[in-house]
DNA sequence: CTTGGAATGTCAACAAGGCTGACGTATTGT
DNA sequence: ACAATACGTCAGCCTTGTTGACATTCCAAG
């Protein structure tokens, strides 16, 4: 009745074995999916951090600087380098809120949202391939357990892009 | 009959909408993947890196320097600063090889092997509540689709140290 | 109107952890 | 003897994260 040693019921799934292989193909694939964007990006003179900036703004359009924040979960210092930039460069656009003026909305330019469109179609065409060979039942699980690992706060912001792009 | 638009086969789990949820899906999980360790690591003077050199050599012990330089992708520069601050902290061994000399085998000392347990059961635990919300259907489907995100020459490692464990 | 707080921007300094390039040393294989 | 391999190290650079301090702008409350 103790689930403690090998208890042969339906949860063989949670050895510890089981648990490390989990960890280690998170460990690779992350590398695999930060791949085709990461090769695309040193060529020019961005990194991972702009691609996640870009990619949230086209995401929200006019999402607020200090959303954004709580999004990436860095610091509006770290933040602001990247975004400054991606403005100086003409990607993205800042403009000041019209219900309260203290408040940026960001926007991406016609360049940013190319750009935004080039990184998310390699991103979306290694998902895409993973996705065909796993097949659909294995995507919901895939869905399923990611969803569950994610910090509730976290989660919260996931669940309210969900919905803002129905 | 295109499958431009939403063509109602077995194939909306590879829609556009679908993808990004993906992708956003991997961002967040992540973040929450490595949240755990990072706050025990950063309580000590050690990082990520810290991290995933002490796991991969408790996984396989006696690994060559190399042989942990293609695991984890880095140069040799930037994996030998962790490993000389591990060395020196007596978490980690280097012993010169028996069969080649030139080579150095790695492995953990009783601090380390400790510290890699403090770590991995930190990360088990998420995993394992992860694993236990979704169900062992979708822990087959979460495996199935990181394997096909993985780079081949990382799916490569990735098995070898399936098959080392069993 | 003045003042406090919120949202933002900016400067400076620093650390982790990547990278390249160059060089040294021990060892091995040809 | 010589070339190649495995490893370590020094020096310097980049990105991206951090903290701390301070200015600005605006809203709202007194």
């Amino acid at each position: 009745m103790s689930d403690g040693g090998g208890g042969g019921e339906g949860l063989l799934f949670l050895t510890d074995e089981q648990l490390r292989k989990g960890i280690e193909a998170m460990f690779f694939a992350y590398r695999g999916f930060t791949a085709d964007p990461d090769r695309i990006l040193s060529e020019q003179s961005y990194g991972r951090a702009h691609h996640r900036a870009v990619h949230f703004i086209n995401r929200s359009p006019g999402t607020t600087v200090n959303n954004l924040l709580s999004i990436l979960g860095v610091t509006k210092q770290s933040l602001n380098r990247v975004l400054r930039t991606l403005i100086a460069d003409g990607l993205v656009e800042s403009r000041v809120g019209t219900v309260d003026r203290r408040e940026r909305h960001l926007f991406l330019t016609e360049a940013g949202a190319a750009l935004e469109q080039t990184l998310s179609d390699a991103q979306r065409d290694r998902m895409r391939a993973a996705y065909r060979a796993a097949g659909p039942e294995s995507v919901a699980g895939f869905r399923r357990v990611l969803e569950a690992m994610m910090d509730p706060d976290l989660k919260a912001h996931y669940a309210t892009l969900k919905e803002r792009s129905t």
